[in-house]
RNA sequence: GGGCGCGUAGCUCAGCGGGAGAGCACUCGCUUCACACGCGAGGGGUCGCUGGUUCGAUCCCAGCCGCGCCCA
C-alpha cells in the first residue's frame, strides 16, 4: 500500500466490479422494503455539468445508504429527448455547415438525430459511471424509446377522452427563431430598455383625441379598440365613442375594461388582440376582431399592406413618421420594462394567435394541490411547497404542441373532410367517415408532456409489469428549483391521474451551483465547470464529498477547496487503515478492554445516529462534515494515537479493525470507492462493502466524554507547556497521544490567568439575578456546569 | 408590480436567543516508528447598516443598503 491514496484506476476497477457482479441491480422479486429514486433524465443535447454531479451524488448517497440497510433499491437511469433544446442544439451544429434542420427534410432529420442520440446518450451514461452512481444501468430508458412512446400516446388519448385536451386558436408565446409555440414556462422575462411613444388617436367625430402610449408602434396596424378603466373619470365620456387608428385610419370603439391600468401611460390602452396576451383576453370578452400584422417569422405580414416584409422596428418607424407628420406624435420617452424572451435562444417572444393543442389544467391541478397540502408529498426545504402551491393553485391551461420535428408526434389524424381521429396507434380509417385518406397532425408534443410520465413509464406503464407493481410509487425526487413547475408538478398530477398515487414522497430541492466567481454556470458562456476537471485529478470520492458539502444554501459557489477536503479525507482513511494493516491483520471483533476503545465505539455510534438524522432530513453538508470530524479528530488523532503503544496486542487490533469497519460503513455512501478498496484489504471479508449491512444501533453509555480530561490537558500542554495532574487512564492516554517531551513548567501564570478569566465570566453571569430568574433553567444549569469545570481546571493547574 | 433567498475570518461556508466556528489560505514549531498531500500551536471578525424587543441579540422584529432568484 502506497502512502498516498491514488483514486485513479481504483475507482474504475470498483465501478466495473460492482456493475458486473450485479450489485446495482434492482430485482422486483427480491424481498425488502423498496426505496426508489428516479434520477432526472439529463438532456441528450449535451454532456453533464458539475451541477448534475451534485444531484447525482446526493441521490447515490441515499441509494447506497438504503441498499446497505437492506432496502430493495431501484435507482433508475435514463435520458431525455429534450425537444426544443435538442432541436436547437442540432440547429446550431447544422448552422456551422450552412444548413438548417428543415433543409434535411423530416426523414433526413430523423437519421441525423439518431447519430446525435448515440453520441450524447453514451457520454452521459459513462459520466454517470465515472461518479460511481449505482444506477441500474440495464434499465436505462430514453423518453422516446418505443415503450415510452406508447406510454405518451396513452396519456394523450386518456386526456383527450377525459375532455381535457383541446385544440384552440388562442394567443400563444411564439418563438420567431425556432418558429414554434412555447408554454408559459418556456418564456423568461428580462428587463429591456425601450422607448414609449405617446400617440394621439383622433376621435371619429372630430371632437378631439385620445393619447395612448405604446412600445410597439408597428402593432398599431392591428389595433381594434382603445380601452380605458371604467372608474377613470378622465375618459368616462369617451366610452362608446369611436377613434381613428393612425396610419390605417380605421374607426374603432373606445371600450371600458377593468384590466386597464390607469397609472400606466395616459391610462388609455390600445387594444391589439392579435399581438398581446392581455389585449387578446379583453378582445375576446368584448367580441373584438383579431387582426394579425406580424407573421411567424416575426416580420410584418401581408395584412400590413405597404409595410409587409419589414421588420417591426422599420415598420414602427414608418408608423411614427406618419404620426409625426400629422402632429399626432405627442412625445417619446425612455422606458424600461420586462419583456418575454425564449428561454433557450433568447429571441423576443412574439405573442401570436395560432391554433395549438392545450391541456385544461383545472381538474388535474386540484388533486395535485391536495397531495402537497395534505402532506403526501413533502418539499425540502419546505418553503418550496408554497412556491409549488402558488403555481398549481393558479395554473393556466398548458400549450402542448410544438412546431418542430423532434419529439412525440401528436396522435391526431385528419381526413379530407376535416374530421378528427385520435388514437394511440395509426388508424386505418377516419372514425367518422371511414376515409382511409388520413394525414397526421404535423406537430410534436412539449417535451415535458412526456417527462411527466417518467416515474411510471420507465417501469413499463401502461403495461402492468412487476416493476410497476413493485417500484411505484417511488420515494425521493431530487432536483434543482428551476424545474419545480416544468417537471415536479407535472409528474405529480400525471401520476395521480393515471395511477392514482403520487410518484414520490419527498421532493428535495437542492442548491444551484454558481461558478467560483459567483456567476451562473453556463456551457455556452464557458463559465461552467466540466465534471471531469474534478473527477480526473481528485477522484469521484473526493468530488462527491465536496459536492455534498456544497448542498447548503441556495446558490453556493463551487469551490475547489471543498473537493480537496474530500481528497484529504480519502487519504486519511487510507493511511489509518495502513497503520492497522501494517501492525498485523486479525479478524475484526469488538473486544474493547480500555476506555479509549469503548469511547471510539461510542463516538462512532453517536455519529451513526446523527448522520442518519442528517440524511433523513436531506442535510448532506452536515452529514459529511460529521464524517470528516469523526475520522480526523476522533478516530485518528485520539483513538489510533492512544492505542498505538498496544498495537501488538491481538485484542486491541481486533477491536480497531471492528471500529474501522464501522467507520468505513458510515463513509461508504459518500465515498464508495476508497472505502470498498480498504474494506477488501481487511481480513476475513465475506461480502462487498456496497452490500454489507449498515451498523446496527449499539449502546456505549457514558463513554462519549471519557477522554475529556486527557483532551483538556493536551490542549493546555500543547498551548503553554504546562502539565496538569492526571491519573489512571487519562494519564496513560495523555502520554500516548501527546508524547510530552519535557517535564512541563511552561507559562503556568498565563494558564492560571486564562482560567481565572473564564471563572470570573461565569460567576458574573450567575450573579446576575435577572439572568438566573429569567433565563431558561437549562441555560443556567449549563453555566453552572461550565463554572464547575473551570474551577476543576484551576485546581488541576495547582 | 408580487414573492423568495442571501450578506459572518483573506476565500468557501457552518452557527440562528446565553462565552464568534470549520476547511482552505497565512505565521511559527516538529522528519515523531499510518499519513510532511502529515502533526501541533498561533494570528485574523464593530457577524451589511440603523433602530426596537430582551436580564442578554450574529440569532427575533421593523426600516434601510447591497447581491441573487422566481412569478406576473
Amino acid at each position: 500500500m502506497d502512502t498516498l491514496y491514488k483514486p485513479q484506476g481504483v475507482e474504475e476497477r470498483w465501478q466495473k466490479i460492482w456493475e458486473e457482479e450485479g450489485l446495482y441491480e434492482a430485482d422486483p422479486d427480491a424481498p425488502g422494503e423498496t426505496f426508489v429514486v428516479m434520477h432526472p433524465p439529463p438532456n441528450i443535447s449535451g454532456s453533464l455539468t458539475i451541477g448534475h454531479c451534485l444531484q447525482l451524488s446526493l441521490e447515490d448517497t441515499l441509494v447506497r445508504w438504503h441498499r446497505m440497510r437492506g432496502f430493495n433499491t431501484l435507482f433508475q437511469p435514463g435520458y431525455d429527448h429534450a425537444g426544443i433544446s435538442t432541436w436547437a442544439a442540432i440547429g446550431r451544429t447544422l448552422a456551422q455547415e450552412g444548413r438548417s434542420q428543415r433543409d434535411l427534410g423530416r426523414d433526413g432529420f430523423d437519421a441525423y438525430v439518431q447519430e446525435w442520440l448515440e453520441r450524447y446518450g453514451g457520454t452521459i451514461m459513462s459520466q454517470f459511471r465515472l461518479l460511481g452512481a449505482s444506477l441500474d444501468y440495464r434499465r436505462t430508458r430514453f423518453t422516446m424509446d418505443e415503450r415510452y412512446y406508447a406510454a405518451v400516446m396513452r396519456w394523450f388519448v386518456h386526456l383527450y377522452e377525459r375532455g381535457w385536451i383541446y385544440r384552440a386558436n388562442r394567443i400563444v408565446n411564439w418563438c420567431p427563431r425556432d418558429r414554434t409555440a412555447l408554454s408559459d414556462l418556456e418564456v423568461e422575462h428580462e428587463d429591456t430598455d425601450d422607448t414609449l411613444s405617446y400617440i394621439r388617436y383622433p376621435l371619429a367625430d372630430g371632437s378631439g383625441h385620445v393619447t395612448i402610449a405604446t412600445v410597439r408602434p408597428a402593432t398599431i396596424l392591428a389595433d381594434v379598440a382603445v380601452a380605458v378603466h371604467p372608474d377613470d373619470d378622465r375618459y368616462r365620456d369617451l366610452v362608446g365613442k369611436e377613434v381613428v387608428v393612425p396610419f390605417v385610419e380605421r374607426r374603432v370603439p373606445v371600450i371600458a375594461d377593468e384590466r386597464v391600468e390607469m397609472e400606466f401611460g395616459t391610462g388609455a390602452l390600445k387594444i391589439t388582440p392579435g399581438h398581446d396576451p392581455t389585449d387578446f383576453e379583453i378582445g375576446r370578452d368584448h367580441d373584438l376582431p383579431e387582426i394579425a400584422v406580424i407573421g411567424a417569422d416575426g416580420l410584418m405580414n401581408d395584412a400590413a399592406g405597404e409595410l409587409a416584409g419589414l421588420t417591426q422596428e422599420d415598420a414602427g418607424r414608418r408608423v411614427l413618421d406618419w404620426a409625426s407628420e400629422r402632429g399626432l406624435l405627442e412625445k417619446r420617452e425612455h422606458y424600461r420594462h420586462s419583456v418575454g424572451h425564449c428561454v433557450r435562444c433568447h429571441s423576443r417572444i412574439e405573442p401570436l394567435i395560432v391554433p395549438q393543442w392545450w391541456v385544461a389544467m383545472k381538474d388535474l391541478a386540484a388533486p395535485a394541490v391536495a397531495a402537497v397540502t395534505e402532506g403526501r408529498v413533502r418539499f425540502t426545504p419546505d418553503r418550496f411547497a408554497r412556491v409549488y402551491l402558488d403555481w398549481m393553485e393558479n395554473v393556466r391551461d398548458w400549450c402542448i404542441s410544438r412546431q418542430i420535428w423532434w419529439g412525440h408526434r401528436i396522435p391526431v389524424w385528419y381526413c379530407p373532410d376535416g374530421h378528427v381521429t385520435v388514437a394511440e396507434t395509426e388508424p386505418r380509417a377516419c372514425t367518422e367517415c371511414g376515409s382511409a385518406d388520413l394525414r397526421q397532425d404535423e406537430d410534436v408534443l412539449d417535451t415535458w408532456f412526456s417527462s411527466a410520465l417518467y416515474p411510471f413509464a420507465t417501469l413499463g406503464w401502461p403495461e402492468e409489469t412487476p416493476e410497476l407493481a413493485r417500484y411505484y410509487p417511488g420515494h425521493v425526487l431530487a432536483t434543482a428549483r428551476d424545474i419545480i413547475f416544468l417537471w415536479v408538478a407535472r409528474m405529480i398530477f400525471s401520476g395521480l391521474e393515471l395511477i392514482g398515487e403520487e410518484p414520490f414522497q419527498e421532493a428535495v430541492i437542492h442548491s444551484y451551483l454558481q461558478n467560483p466567481e459567483g456567476k451562473r454556470m453556463s456551457r455556452t458562456l464557458g463559465t461552467g465547470i466540466d465534471p471531469e476537471e474534478a473527477l480526473e485529478p481528485y477522484g469521484a470520492d473526493a468530488t462527491r464529498y465536496g459536492l455534498l458539502k456544497m448542498t447548503t444554501g441556495q446558490d453556493p459557489r463551487f469551490s475547489w477547496g471543498t473537493i480537496e477536503e474530500g481528497r484529504k479525507l480519502a487519504n486519511k482513511l487510507w493511511n489509518a487503515s495502513r497503520l492497522l494493516l501494517l501492525a498485523g491483520p486479525v479478524e475484526p471483533a469488538a473486544r474493547p478492554s480500555s476506555v479509549e476503545e469503548r469511547w471510539i465505539l461510542a463516538r462512532i455510534e453517536a455519529t451513526r445516529a446523527e448522520f442518519e438524522a442528517d440524511l433523513a432530513a436531506f442535510d448532506f453538508a452536515h452529514a459529511v462534515q460529521r464524517l470528516y470530524h469523526l475520522t480526523f479528530d476522533d478516530f485518528c488523532d485520539w483513538y489510533l494515537e492512544s492505542i498505538k503503544p498496544r498495537l501488538a496486542e491481538e485484542d486491541v487490533r481486533a477491536t480497531a479493525f471492528a471500529a474501522l469497519e464501522r467507520l468505513l460503513k458510515l463513509l461508504h455512501p459518500v465515498m464508495p470507492h476508497v472505502t470498498e478498496e480498504i474494506w477488501t484489504n481487511l481480513p476475513a471479508r465475506e461480502t462487498r462493502l456496497i452490500v454489507a449491512p449498515w451498523p446496527e444501533p449499539e449502546t456505549w453509555e457514558g463513554e462519549l466524554d471519557a477522554l475529556e480530561s486527557a483532551q483538556t490537558a493536551a490542549r493546555i500542554y500543547r498551548r503553554s507547556g504546562v502539565r496538569i495532574k492526571l491519573d489512571g487512564d487519562s494519564a496513560r492516554i495523555f502520554e500516548a497521544v501527546v508524547r510530552p517531551t519535557d517535564d512541563g513548567g511552561g507559562d503556568l501564570d498565563a494558564e492560571r490567568a486564562r482560567v481565572q478569566k473564564e471563572i470570573e465570566r461565569a460567576e458574573r453571569m450567575l450573579s446576575n439575578e435577572k439572568f438566573v430568574a429569567n433565563a431558561a433553567p437549562e441555560a443556567v444549569a449549563a453555566e453552572r456546569e461550565k463554572l464547575a469545570q473551570y474551577v476543576a481546571e484551576r485546581d488541576a493547574l495547582g
